[in-house]
RNA sequence: GCCGCUGUGGUGGAAUUGGCAGACACAAGGGACUUAAAAUCCCUCGCUGGAAACAGUGUAACGGUUCAAGUCCGUUCAGCGGCACCA
C-alpha cells in the first residue's frame, strides 16, 4: 500500500474536477434543482481567514451530498470586492484598487481551490466588474423611478477615521463597525433608500421562511415595530404639536411636553421665546455631542423649558409647559412627546430633575418611588371617563375618543430608519444620477449603464466629506439627460452592501448583458417561495446584508423582476473560529492561524474534517492544534482500511452480516446529521464505524464503497482516491447510499433493568419482543433480589428498559 | 431595562427529545515496539470508597412534576448575543 501522500492526492483530484468540470451546473438537467449559497467573501489582503472554510465546507458537504442524491446543484462563489480596506491599501501602496482587488481575488481563488470546495467556478461574479455593477446601478435607477431613492439633507453618522458616512446598521456602540473610531453627527445631503416602506413586510414575511429563531428575533427587534397613537396638542402659539405615544391611555397624566432640540417648531417659535439664548445654547451643545454621548443612559436628564409658549392637554384642558431635551430624538415618531412622568421612566427622571408634577393615572405602583410602567395589572384613575378601566381597555376607549374628536389617530411606528446609501469614497459603484439646476436630480439613461468608475490620480478621502471623484472635472461635468443643459454628476458612490444585495440572482445568469436575469433562468431556479434553497452566513449580517438583500428582493418582486417575495427559503448561521486562546483571532493578539500552513501540514481533508468536527456548527469554537491532529489521525486510519479489503461473497453487493446493522445505522445517521448541521456527530459515527472495521480486520467492496461515499462530502480527496484505487470507479458519479430502517436494528438488544428507577441489572432480549418477554427476562436478570418485596408497578420501554417499582 | 440563547469531566463536545449521563475526539497517566526519540498499537481515565466485583454520588444552585429528569415546570445565580433615552 502506498503512503497517504495527501499533497499529491489533493492536487490530483482538484485538477481532475477542474478538467472534467465536475461541478459545473447547467439548466438543461432533468434532475431537480437545488441552490446552495454561502456569503461571498470580501477579498482582503490577508488572504483567506481560517474561519472562511467553516461555512464553506459545511455547505460544500451539503452540495456534494445533494449531487450524490441526484440533484442539479448550484453552489456558486464570487467576490464582494468593493470596499474600504482595498481602497486604503491602494492609497498606502500607490496601486490601483482594481489591481489590488485582482491580486487578492487570485490569492483567495488559489486558497479556495486548495481546500477542494465544489464551487461552480464558471459562474464566478465580482461586484467591481462593470458588467456586474451595471445591474447594481440599474436596480438603483428602478428604486429612484419608484420614489424609493431620494436625496435628503440630514444628520448622518460620520466616521472620523474612514471619512465616510455610515448607515445606522454600521454603527455599533457609537463607533464605526469596521474601524471602531468615533462616529459623529454631520449634516449632509445623502442618497437614501426607503427601506422603511418595507418595514411591515420585512417582519410579516419572516413567517414563511425557515430562519433560526435568533435571526428572526434580531431582525424584528431591529425593525422595532410599536403601536400607539398620534395625538395633537394645541399650543398657545396657535400651532398643533403632534406627538407619538404607545400609551395614549395615560393622556390624563401628561403634565408637560418635550420636543427634540432639532424640532422645526423651535425656529418657528424663536420670535416669541423669552429665553432664546438659553435654548440656542442647549441646541448647540446637543448638536456637538456624538451619538454615543447622547445615548448614554446613566447620565442626568438635561433640558430647557421654552418660556413663552405652552401646550394644552386635550383631555383636561390643562396648560402644560414645553421643554426641549436631547432624550427626545428627532428621528423617531414626530420628534415630540407628551411626558407622563408617573408612567414612563425617562419622563419620571426628567420630572425629578426639573421638579415637575407627577400625576398617577394607573393605580398599582408607587409613583413617588418610581414610574409605574406595568400595562398588565394597573387600573385607570384620575382619568375622567377612563377611570376604572384596565390599561388595555383604556387604550381602546381613548383611541376611539381621539378619533371622534379628530385629535388623534392610531399609528404604527418603526425604529428602522431609511438606509443611508451614499459613501464619500472612490472604490464603490458610481451612483448613476446627475444634478441639473433646471430639472433637479435626473437619472442617467439605462442605455448609458454601466457608468464606469473613472481613473483618478488620488483616491485620498477628503475631510470636507466629498468623494475623491468630485475633483474630476471630466467626470463631474456632463449634460442633463432631460434638458440637455449643463449638469453635474453625483460623485458619491454606493455602500459595499449594494453589490451584495442581489448577487445570488446573478449567479443564475452571470453573463446576461441584456437583463439582470432572464425569465427562463429565473423560472428554472425559483421554486417554493424562494430562489435560494439554503443560505448560510454569519450572524453579524443579520441586520445588515440579510435585511438589505431581503428589501431589494422584495422591491424586485414588486417591479416584476423576480417571482417570489423572499429570496432565501432557509437560512442558517455558523459560529466563529476563535484563536487557540479562546479569543477572536487578530494580528495584534498573535493568535492567527493561516490556512496555507494547515493544508501543508494536515492536508485540505484534514482541515475540512477538523472544522466540521470541532463542535456545534452554530457556536463559536476555539482552534485546537491537537484537535486537528486527531482528525488527521483518523484520515490515516481511513487510508489504512485498504489493508483489510476483501472480495465480497455472493453477488458482491451486500454488507457482511457482522457489520450490516452498523452500516445501516451509520448511513442513516450521516444522512440525517448533515441536514441538521450536526457534522460533528456524523464524523463521530464514521470514526466509530472505522474502529469497528479495524476490529473486524475486513471490509468488502460494498462496505468500502458506502463508507467512502459517506465520507466524501467531508473529505473529498482521500475518498475519491481510495475509491478509484480499489477499482470502484469515480466516486462523484455514484449515488448516496440508502438505509433500511429494519436493518438498523440489531437482532439482540441489551436492555436496562431498573428497580425503583435505579439500574440493577442488564439483560439481552431479541429486538421487538413483547412486554411479557421483557419482564420475564428482566426478572431472571434480577435473580432473587425481588424476594419479599411487593411489585407495585412494571414499566417497559420496547428494546430499551424495564423498571419494576416495589414496596418493602 | 427589554428580547433571544447557553450552563454537562482536565478540554472540545455526545445523549434517538423524558428511558444506562459523558458517545466521538483531545489532553493526561501506564504499557508494548525502538539503542533512543517520533510515529504506531494496547490499557486506564467524572468524583468518593474499594485490590477488584461493586456501592454511593454526579449535568450551575434550590425546589417541583414523574416509575424515571441533563431533558419538563418554578425560583435564583452566572455567562453570551441582539436592541436600547425609540416615547
Amino acid at each position: 500500500m502506498r503512503n497517504y501522500d495527501y499533497t499529491s492526492i489533493e492536487k490530483k483530484w482538484q485538477e481532475n474536477w477542474e478538467k472534467n468540470q465536475t461541478f459545473k451546473v447547467s439548466e438543461d438537467s432533468p434532475n431537480p434543482k437545488y441552490y446552495i449559497l454561502v456569503e461571498f467573501p470580501y477579498p482582503s489582503g490577508q488572504g483567506l481567514h481560517i474561519g472562511h472554510p467553516r461555512p464553506y465546507t459545511a455547505m460544500d458537504i451539503l452540495a456534494r451530498k445533494r449531487r450524490l442524491q441526484g440533484y442539479n446543484v448550484l453552489y456558486p462563489i464570487g467576490w464582494d470586492a468593493f470596499g474600504l480596506p482595498t481602497e486604503n491599501f491602494a492609497i498606502k501602496n500607490k496601486i490601483h484598487p482594481a489591481k489590488v482587488t485582482a491580486d487578492n481575488v487570485a490569492t483567495f481563488t488559489r486558497q479556495a481551490k486548495a481546500i477542494g470546495f465544489s464551487f461552480d467556478w464558471s459562474r464566478e461574479v465580482n461586484t467591481t466588474d462593470p458588467d456586474y455593477y451595471k445591474w447594481t446601478q440599474w436596480i438603483f435607477l428602478q428604486l429612484f423611478k419608484k420614489g424609493l431613492a431620494y436625496k435628503s439633507e440630514m444628520a448622518v453618522n460620520w466616521c472620523t477615521d474612514c471619512k465616510v458616512v455610515l448607515a445606522n446598521e454600521e454603527v455599533v456602540d457609537g463607533s464605526c463597525e469596521r474601524c471602531h473610531s468615533a462616529v459623529v453627527r454631520k449634516v449632509k445631503s445623502q442618497w437614501m433608500l426607503k427601506i422603511t416602506e418595507y418595514a411591515q413586510r420585512l417582519i410579516d414575511d419572516l413567517e414563511g421562511v425557515d430562519y433560526p429563531a435568533r435571526v428572526k428575533a434580531s431582525q424584528i427587534n431591529w425593525i422595532g415595530r410599536s403601536t400607539g397613537a398620534e395625538v395633537d396638542f394645541a399650543t398657545t402659539s396657535g400651532d398643533v404639536l403632534k406627538v407619538y405615544t404607545t400609551r395614549p391611555d395615560t393622556l390624563f397624566g401628561a403634565t408637560y411636553m418635550v420636543i427634540s432640540p432639532e424640532h422645526p417648531y423651535i425656529e418657528k417659535w424663536s420670535g416669541g421665546l423669552k429665553n432664546l439664548d438659553e435654548v440656542r445654547a442647549y441646541q448647540e451643545s446637543a448638536a456637538k455631542k456624538s451619538d454615543f454621548e447622547r445615548s448614554e443612559i446613566a447620565k442626568e436628564k438635561s433640558g430647557v423649558k421654552l418660556n413663552g409658549v405652552s401646550a394644552v392637554n386635550p383631555v383636561n384642558g390643562e396648560q402644560i409647559p414645553i421643554f426641549i431635551s436631547d432624550y427626545v430624538l428627532m428621528s423617531y415618531g414626530t420628534g415630540a412627546i407628551m411626558a407622563v412622568p408617573g408612567h414612563d421612566t425617562r419622563d419620571w427622571e426628567f420630572a425629578q430633575t426639573f421638579g415637575l408634577p407627577v400625576v398617577e393615572v394607573v393605580a398599582g405602583g408607587n409613583i413617588q418611588e418610581a414610574a409605574f410602567t406595568d400595562c398588565e395589572t394597573g387600573t385607570m384613575v384620575n382619568s375622567g371617563f377612563l377611570d376604572g378601566l384596565s390599561v388595555e381597555d383604556a387604550k381602546i376607549k381613548i383611541t376611539e375618543w381621539l378619533a371622534e374628536k379628530k385629535l388623534g389617530t392610531p399609528k404604527v411606528n418603526f425604529k428602522l430608519r431609511d438606509w443611508v446609501f451614499s459613501r464619500q469614497r472612490y472604490w464603490g459603484e458610481p451612483i448613476p444620477m446627475v444634478y441639473c439646476e433646471k430639472c433637479g436630480w435626473v437619472p442617467i439613461p439605462e442605455s448609458e449603464l454601466p457608468l464606469k468608475l473613472p481613473e483618478v490620480e488620488s483616491y485620498m478621502p477628503t475631510d470636507t466629506g466629498e468623494s475623491p471623484l468630485a475633483a474630476l472635472e471630466d467626470f463631474v461635468n456632463c449634460t442633463c439627460p432631460k434638458c440637455g443643459g449643463s449638469a453635474k454628476r453625483e460623485t458619491d458612490t454606493m455602500p459595499q452592501w449594494a453589490g451584495s444585495s442581489w448577487y445570488f440572482l446573478r449567479y443564475c445568469d452571470p453573463f446576461n448583458n441584456k437583463e439582470l436575469i432572464s425569465e427562463e433562468r429565473l423560472n428554472y431556479w425559483t421554486e417554493e417561495g424562494a430562489i435560494v434553497n439554503w443560505y448560510n452566513g454569519g450572524m453579524e449580517h443579520t441586520t445588515l446584508h440579510l435585511l438589505y438583500s431581503r428589501f431589494w428582493y422584495k422591491f424586485l418582486y414588486d417591479i416584476g423582476v423576480v417571482k417570489t417575495c423572499e429570496p432565501y427559503a432557509k437560512r442558517t448561521s455558523h459560529g466563529m473560529i476563535l484563536g487557540e486562546d479562546g479569543q477572536k483571532m487578530s494580528k495584534s493578539r498573535g493568535n492567527v492561524i493561516n490556512p496555507d500552513d494547515i493544508i501543508r501540514e494536515y492536508g485540505a481533508d484534514g482541515l475540512r474534517l477538523y472544522e466540521m468536527f470541532v463542535g456545534d456548527f452554530e457556536k463559536a469554537a476555539p482552534w485546537s492544534t491537537s484537535g486537528i491532529r486527531g482528525c488527521k489521525r483518523f484520515l490515516d486510519r481511513v487510508w489504512g482500511l485498504q489493508e483489510f479489503i476483501v472480495k465480497n461473497e455472493g453477488d458482491g453487493n451486500e454488507y457482511s452480516p457482522g457489520l450490516r446493522s452498523a452500516f445501516h445505522k451509520v448511513v442513516k445517521k450521516v444522512t440525517h446529521d448533515i441536514e441538521t448541521l450536526k457534522f460533528n456527530t456524523a464524523i463521530a459515527a464514521l470514526m466509530s464505524l472505522s474502529n469497528e472495521i479495524y476490529a473486524a480486520k475486513s471490509i468488502n467492496h460494498a462496505e468500502l464503497s458506502a463508507f467512502l461515499i459517506l465520507l466524501n462530502p467531508f473529505a473529498p480527496h482521500i475518498s475519491e482516491e481510495i475509491f478509484e484505487s480499489a477499482g470502484l470507479g469515480i466516486l462523484n458519479k455514484q449515488s448516496w447510499p440508502k438505509y433500511d430502517e429494519d436493518l438498523c436494528k440489531d437482532e439482540q438488544v441489551e436492555i436496562v433493568v431498573q428497580v425503583n428507577g435505579k439500574v440493577r441489572a442488564k439483560a439481552v432480549v431479541s429486538s421487538g419482543c413483547d412486554k411479557s418477554q421483557m419482564l420475564e427476562t428482566a426478572k431472571i436478570a434480577l435473580g432473587d433480589s425481588l424476594n419479599g418485596k411487593t411489585i407495585v408497578k412494571e414499566i417497559t420501554v420496547p428494546d430499551k428498559l424495564v423498571n419494576i417499582v416495589v414496596k418493602g
